[in-house]
DNA sequence: TGTACATCAGTGAACGCGCGTTCACTGATGTAC
DNA sequence: TGTACATCAGTGAACGCGCGTTCACTGATGTAC
């Protein structure tokens, strides 16, 4: 019903590397319609596949999920990371500040330019490189990872008071993780990217005097 | 398979209060296992009553589930209200903060203790009385309500400067709800209620800081 | 360089499941006379 | 107070659907000799 002709019709016997392939589906389900959409058998269909050959790479449907979960992490972090760090006239330029307001702007720009996919990233249970220091496997540094080093570089430069550290990423994150979940699919669902762009100014604003 | 003799027969013909209880056994549904749970055939089966007979009461699944989700948001609101409010040391007795750290405290708790009906609260698409100040229908007074009128009535005792006040629920607001997303579903998971707890209250003190 | 063979990725067919939803029905209840 | 009847809440049976998952298979590929 998506497409006629969604199966890519191989030649090969062989797929190549379905691995990937079904991923890749599995990622675009969950940008058209969140994690539930990811479906063992449409990523199958879509990868031109046989559904019961995706018991060759994958133990069962959460497993898959749960690698789609990881490519939707990254790419939040890449989003995160590729926001330009633009100081505009209000906010004084404190060191460090427009790094994590970039950060932050990221965060809820991809999570309203693709929604399914930030509920993805956040669907599965255990969530990679997040908690305890450890590390990400998946070869990316993850949100909370890029909001807690800079949060120390801001201790670094003097800006924020050393006592004042420790557990902010626990203020900070929960503060813009509820503003973009209430974006998405909360009472705030209608803003335009540029109200949220404005609510997350403030968000930040009163952020930067709550720390 | 949840349980063995889950119908209990009726000895009349109609069952009087079908609609009533087709919600109720969708709530409990909502909090055994979530939104996603929360299906027609098992919520007829718990009222003892043929699948199809949900159709006199909701014109489709998702009727029945906005009507969960309606139930949700008023338990969450009355968790709210009915928190103590407790004052100990540390803080100084600013009058009407301890109103809003109660709620957000009912907030945090209710997501910890309910978290599949408060994801269920949160699922559903029209939200009641949540935005453009809709006055609820359901008889009940929403948590953004609640929280609106707690930060209004601090800037009528003085506390909050007026200026301050504009919009800053959508600073509030994101901060717990993100908190509590993060404490159901996210990295935050494991955390126990005490810790949780400490966590509201760190929370809390650093908005405080920032309004 | 050529042949035999083991590996294992993808096939084909099938299963049981629970779901939402539609249909024509039936019989308890409330109302009009 | 009693009877006829309309209403409409719940019944019974069935539909088509897509899902996850299992089974024995087959045939392309890479390796050993």
């Amino acid at each position: 019903m998506v497409s006629p002709a969604e199966a890519p019709k191989r030649s090969t016997y062989r797929h190549g590397d379905l691995r990937n392939a079904l991923i890749e589906a599995g990622v675009d389900l969950a940008r058209e319609s969140g994690p539930e959409a990811v479906v063992l058998r449409e990523a199958t269909r879509r990868a031109g596949v046989v559904p019961n050959a995706a018991y060759r790479h994958f133990a069962d449907r959460r497993a898959l999920l749960r690698a789609v979960s990881q490519v939707a992490l990254a790419r939040l972090a890449v989003a995160m990371e590729s926001e330009p760090e633009d100081e505009p006239a209000g906010v004084p330029a404190v060191p460090g500040y427009g790094r994590i307001l970039a950060l932050v702007t990221g965060y809820l720009r991809f999570a309203q330019a693709e929604p399914g996919l930030f509920r993805a990233a956040f669907s599965t249970t255990d969530m990679v490189g997040t908690e305890a220091g450890s590390s990400t496997e998946a070869g990316g540094v993850t949100a909370f990872q890029l909001l807690s080093t800079a949060l120390d570089d801001l201790v670094e430069s003097g800006v924020l008071p050393a006592e004042r550290r420790p557990g902010a990423e626990y203020f900070v994150w929960p503060a813009v993780h509820g503003l973009a979940v209430l974006l998405i699919d909360g009472p705030l669902r209608g803003l335009l990217p540029a109200q949220a762009h404005a609510a997350g100014q403030r968000l930040m604003d009163s952020i930067a005097r709550g720390i």
